[in-house]
DNA sequence: GTCGTTCTCTACATCGTTGCAGGACAACGA
DNA sequence: TCGTTGTCCTGCAACGATGTAGAGAACGAC
């Protein structure tokens, strides 16, 4: 239907177009990218070829040409789990609105894998890169010194020299603590923690937590802290399990992300124990699930959508060659929410 | 630390290694290639002066030349959708073993982003498209005539002569139902219908409902089939609100995936209907969420990763100009698999 | 010693687009 | 009448890589 008789354009160039409107190559890349000095008259005739040819600009030669391709790269752990996904779609929204088509590569959480993303393997593919790195720490500073536009999402501790866009790990990890304390709890777990490590969201919101104990003239108890290296449904299942076998009283839960709270549900339902009357639980990151799931699971919202809104403009930005005012990096750290659902609210109603 | 001195590459391209290593060009280039017939010590020296120059081959120059991306890009409704971002996630994995990056392109379950898929803007930016159409039907045949590798996954119902990967959508929801039917349920709700489409996953899977339900020998009652345009966990929530609200009596539910199980599960929880005691769930998806739910939810697992692998395989087959060998367009159904959970199983142990 | 083969490297054209410089002509004010 | 400015269009040279063709050396076989 669309290109005269053969529907399937073949390989059409400019050059095609040109002849069959009878004008240069130029004008045809001048009516294409919408040049003003045009007679409408010519305007139309190139139009006319390019719709009667099936004509399809060739992208690959524009970027080759321009040195911009209208792609950046989302690098995150998995898109498996929910909080990445989410945030991944909002990333594609905000992109959109940029005119920005995104390439999305897994790192899987391994430390491999997030190097290679910052090797520059992605330079001439796409405008900047939006990174959430998982596994690389304070002692790969320099590995950050990247020759394209970079943002990180995430942690904003170690000073990279590199735009950050994060969520207030440490506040909100601790109000979602404050919270449990505020309904009464005193023997709160924490699930997710990653011993030894000192940067990083697991760092943060374990800190976060202490403080909040603190404040609240609560001891703090190693026993109830549950590591978990990946952030999945099935190790919060585990580390639960963990602190029940090994007969660790707790009447609160606060789970390093909604997965393992999930899981954690899970684990406490298997032991028919009741949410939240025997124990409540708190998770963060407020994915969609957590508004459906049974009991319905209170969360911290890190503003998702906000944070891959800002980490977007910061790239365009830096491409476009707009630095801070100040030349520092730019340092975003976007409001949380307590979202409190039923699994820290005592059935009542 | 990586290029000497100078951390940030600024644009070195191979005439600037070629100049370095004092050779020409084209045998840089040969040294990236692994041709064959290069001196040892040539190449030695044009790897040193890649090292010390900090070369990245310029990838849109490659693809220019080439005609080939190395991307393929994948085209699905939402990746807040939770079955869709565990498919996207198989659909990286598969892309990376066949060295291919993906480029997610989020239609929104819109017509218009589904037609603008079609319309080849994608063509000279990815070596192939998998697309997920949710609005484009029988009526749109020709739209699918387009000139670049394709694979749709989803209905396989109108052939477009364009390869399909789709999932035994017809029997897995006859499968679903039966199996309702055999834990002795009579009065089994669909939810997610779309009334009036007559391809699509939604008419498939209300297809497979009637069948199972006539092979049982149960009526079929128009009533308990509850429409829901998005398939999210909220308008399963409100599917099931309204079936409730207009006193329709059933004690079973067969969701048409499992984010309206969830909301399904929701809407029971707060009507404070016991799962699977007084209604029974199934799903369709087995999406991750469900093996965690409280309860957690019986699913028809459509065989994701699977559907994925053969996909992008079809996609590289097509890109090489490996055609099935019979000519017609491939049709790839991937089998299903039942896992009974809780939503219906009577709790006995 | 000539021929054919295998090995190693190079020169040149080319992929399809856009930036730059400039030509031709009309309209304008001085 | 002569510049000057504005409008409309064109030609050429890039962007940075790779495919093709072929040159020159080294080798063995006749």
């Amino acid at each position: 239907m669309t290109a005269s008789g053969l529907s399937r354009s073949g390989n059409v160039t400019m050059h095609d177009v040109a002849r069959v409107a009878g004008v240069s190559i130029k004008t045809v890349s001048n009516v294409i990218n919408g040049y003003q000095y045009l007679r409408p008259e010519t305007k139309a005739r190139v139009e006319a070829a390019i719709d009667e040819l099936g004509y399809q600009v060739n992208v690959a030669a524009r970027n080759l040409r321009q040195g911009r391709t209208g792609m950046i790269a989302l690098a995150v752990p998995e898109l498996r789990l929910p909080y990445f996904a989410e945030l991944a779609d909002s990333v594609i929204q905000a992109a959109e609105r940029s005119g920005l088509r995104v390439l999305i590569e897994q790192t899987g959480g391994r430390r491999d894998r997030e190097v290679e993303i910052l090797s520059g393997s992605l330079r001439h593919l796409v405008d900047g890169v939006i990174f959430s790195p998982l596994r690389l720490g304070d002692d790969d500073r320099e590995l950050f010194d990247v020759s394209f536009p970079l943002v990180l999402l995430g942690e904003s501790i170690f000073d990279t020299g590199v735009d950050h866009v994060t969520m207030s790990n440490v506040q909100g990890a601790a109000a979602a603590t404050a919270h449990l304390v505020a309904i009464g709890r005193t023997r709160i777990a924490a699930v997710g923690s990653h011993p030894g490590e000192t940067v990083g969201s697991a760092a943060l919101r374990l800190q976060g937590y202490r403080q909040a104990l603190e404040a609240a003239g609560l001891p703090y108890d190693p026993a109830l802290v549950a590591p978990a290296d990946a952030w999945h449904r099935s190790t919060g299942e585990q580390a639960v399990q963990g602190l029940l076998d090994a007969g660790v009283a707790f009447d609160a839960v606060f789970a390093f992300n909604d997965a393992l709270a999930h899981g954690t549900l899970h684990a406490l339902h298997a032991w028919q124990l009741s949410v939240p009357e025997q124990v409540a639980v708190v998770g963060f990151d407020d994915i969609e699930e957590s508004a459906y799931s049974t009991p319905t699971l209170t969360s911290i919202a890190p503003g998702r959508q906000d944070i891959a809104d800002r980490a977007v403009q910061l790239l365009v930005d830096r491409a476009a060659g707009v630095a801070p005012s100040d030349g520092a990096p730019a340092l975003v750290v976007a409001p949380y929410e307590l979202h409190v659902r039923q699994s820290t609210t005592p059935i009542v109603a």
